[in-house]
DNA sequence: CAGGACATGTAACAGGTTACATGATTAT
DNA sequence: ATAATCATGTAACCTGTTACATGTCCTG
């Protein structure tokens, strides 16, 4: 359910509309959240049925009209109370793992093809990540609040990266030592 | 859409029923994906109905009958187009993450425990692993097929996990920092 | 006799994905 | 002309979670 909370966090930090939470979780959230614009309008209505958020409808000339959502005193305490309970610990979910399994019943040398494009895909993710934070933080013992906050969560983004690509290379050189054997 | 294909794997490596299945879901399939048995039972339906997996009904004296399934030829065939059919790259979901973001509106304190809960969950579950690695991994370079593959998940495991806790301590450490400052 | 293992299922709901739909402006 | 950006929405579908339901055997 961090999809709500992610939403409200967001609109926490500053009002917006719709469409401009989508493009943040296309960026920064994005790091650790991915959601559509689809699935962030039904929640803008659901919270705003709930009462956590308030709009004001702002019409634009040569643009279509847009909804300025603006979290509630009451969503603030939603948001508040939901960052001291506790989250369940979330289990692994790995695709790659599940086609590993499944090598032996398939081509070995496609699924080491298909291992470096992921690898490829995450090592620009990476040096995208790494970018970040040469250029957003390069005083990291400086940083305190909510930009500690974000610098922490890419470094989470960093790790994980950086960990999945020595998976793959460690997978990758162990099944070309398997297929040329 | 792994799911499917987690339960091919499971039945391709020997036959057996929702149940043994479900196990296995908690034991070592789950180290990359979990799943209730309300889900394996949903989708061995729904194998059955195209044709991918058949069954037969076992009655037991003194246990409930059971169904006993089996690959098809056709579901070989599905499971083999799939190992080689490319796997879109996963976007992070961390619960986490969106609270680290939220944090500021909470009670800092409240979050740098909740984080010390998950690190000291996610070490539990690398010993496990770790334990795993040693008593049935002892020779890793000797590993080939199979037991290879099962070897290479179990290390996804054990990485995500080493990353995961790094990354914990690395947020502790500067929260507590913030906290005192 | 209580609880866990074995064994399968229905129903309702929540969350995520994909397709379709509309419509103006600006940049190439 | 064509595509990209801005801006919001409906509908259908698939996947995952939670609760409820049933019934026996074995172990402590």
């Amino acid at each position: 359910m961090a999809l709500e909370h992610a939403i409200l966090v967001s609109l926490a930090e500053r009002p917006g509309t719709g469409y401009e939470i989508g493009q943040q979780f296309d960026r920064s959230i994005g790091y650790f959240w991915s959601a559509t614009h689809q699935q962030i309008y039904r929640t803008l209505k659901k919270l705003h049925s709930d009462g956590l958020v308030s709009f004001e409808s702002v019409s634009q000339d040569g643009r279509p009209d847009k909804k300025v959502y603006t979290i509630s005193s009451e969503g603030r305490k939603v948001l508040s109370e939901w960052a001291v309970s506790p989250t369940p610990v979330q289990p692994l979910r790995s695709d790659l793992g599940v086609k590993l399994r499944a090598a032996e019943f398939g081509d070995l040398a496609a699924v080491i093809g298909e291992l470096k494009v992921h690898r490829d895909e995450h090592l620009a993710q990476l040096k995208l990540y790494i970018g970040f934070q040469e250029n957003f933080y390069p005083d990291p013992d400086a940083l305190i609040g909510r930009k500690l906050h974000q610098y922490l969560v890419l470094r989470g983004g960093i790790r994980q990266e950086e960990g999945f690509i020595e998976w793959c290379d460690e997978v990758i050189v162990a099944l070309e030592r398997e297929l040329s054997a």
